[in-house]
DNA sequence: GTCCGGCATTGATCCAAATCAAGGCGCGGC
DNA sequence: GCCGCGCCTTGATTTGGATCAATGCCGGAC
């Protein structure tokens, strides 16, 4: 079992680069007998998926899966990360979501073993657990701590694609921004400042715009109480850039911040 | 425990009739103890959660829960149907989903016991299944079939949810309107037209466009091969539609048809 | 050090879609 | 029958954001 790596997928288009996920690699590099996932299973039952499974360490740039494939295995994330893009017909790629340690990767493609809908890729080196899916799918039906914990992740999982519909159809572009600038500053514990997790074209992707949109949408958050330097955005007036963009926290919510199981 | 009923919550905004979803009514009226989720689990268990829960008629206009509410009850669909709404801070309203026999009602909310991030409301006379939460969660804790259901749900909604983002990310406004129309026909299996299922206003709201500009789609694809008359939309030439508007399987796709567990 | 390639910003322009504003149609009430 | 209210369409206008294009900046290769 080989992952696709570097080549053609990194050319062009969308990347992401080490250096803006380096502070997160001190999060998360969790051993595979320690994951959540797993808590409270019989040990018996963790060591009989664990001989389905195998842990694989990879580099940045690799596909681990294309949309359209139909799941071999039900990735959890140990360490580092994976971004997961839609592409178009038309080739055009947008940034769905990220999942980081100790997140499991699109359970809901695995258990109807459906074909996924977006492109996983790996933006840093990061390791990964790799379970069998049909021996995960029939784990997971006869164990109901298992089935407990798989709930889990899936019900997060969809809540932050509701809230994600709910910011792309409620809002305009400037309020995506600044409503991600107030969570991410929330999230990291620094209410002065949020510092971008990576490139502004990807998290652009993200928030459903151009990467020259964004920038002008930056710039334009200047009138509200924002500096921009490189990564980091200091919030010099919370209060403004509130009134400015109109958070909601059933849109830019409490567990977005939180993860997955 | 009595809903909101009719008043306020119509006036005004999105609402919907009756006239447009008559047909639907043929379908799906089910007695709960055959709905599928209950399907293979011990008639004890079976018996043990309608102890829980209630069944209740709703009139047309019903608002079963707001966006904000911690759920009480784990709401299926018996009969007739659900509309989801996101709502802004300013008052926009969008609709983001709809629930049809025999779904669960955003299960995610449920079992997780987490604020509803949408509103429910009933456009048409509709019978529910109202299942105690805590009694819910318990059972699908404790049953390893009810569990399986309930996942199966919540990936297929997780998968709904995923496909609307790429739809508003990667699509023109004319693009997800032609593709809505692709996706509708095939789903009645009227290959030559496609009959809306609810008003016009409210079928733009799930697209996120406006009226206007789904009216204005829909006259630029009479160019694609289509023709209006009122709620039937006749598709002349297929070949051309698809040409102007690019389906996608994994957009549109097959189990976007095929209803929730 | 220089060169180069990817990312970001900024400006100019274009375009799609929202908004604002009239009517028109169909249906239910009376 | 007539009226009135929603819903829909159509037109005029505005605007938010995309696209196109040029330049700047930084970091890595050498």
């Amino acid at each position: 079992m080989t992952f696709v790596t570097d080549d053609a997928a990194m050319t062009g288009r969308l990347k992401s680069e080490k250096k803006y996920l380096l502070d997160e690699m001190t999060r998360g590099d969790m051993a595979p007998e320690e994951l959540p996932l797993f808590r409270g299973l019989p040990a018996s039952r963790r060591a009989e998926l664990l001989r389905h499974a195998m842990v694989h360490s990879v580099s940045p740039g690799t596909v681990l899966f294309e949309q359209g494939d139909v799941p071999n295995f039900q990735l959890v994330v140990l360490a580092g990360s994976a971004q997961l893009f839609g592409r178009s017909a038309e080739g055009r790629e947008v940034l769905i979501e990220a999942a980081r340690a100790p997140d499991l990767i699109i359970p809901a493609a695995v258990l109807t073993d459906a074909p996924y809908l977006m492109q996983a890729r790996v933006p840093e080196p990061s390791r990964f657990l790799l379970i069998h899916a049909a021996a995960f799918r029939a784990a997971v039906d006869a164990d109901p701590l298992l089935a407990h914990a798989v709930i889990g992740s899936l019900a997060h999982q969809f809540r932050r694609m509701v809230r994600q519909i709910k910011n792309l159809k409620l809002r305009t572009a400037t309020q995506r921004v600044g409503c991600y600038l107030l969570a991410l500053s929330k999230r990291q514990g620094t209410p002065d400042r949020a510092v971008l997790p990576f490139e502004k074209t990807l998290i652009a992707s993200e928030l459903g715009i151009t990467r020259e949109s964004f920038s002008r949408a930056l710039s334009s958050l200047g009138q509200s109480g924002i500096r921009v330097d490189g990564q980091t955005i200091a919030i010099l007036d919370a209060r403004r850039l509130a009134a400015a963009c109109t958070p909601d926290p059933l849109i830019d919510g409490a567990d977005a911040g939180d993860f997955l199981i």
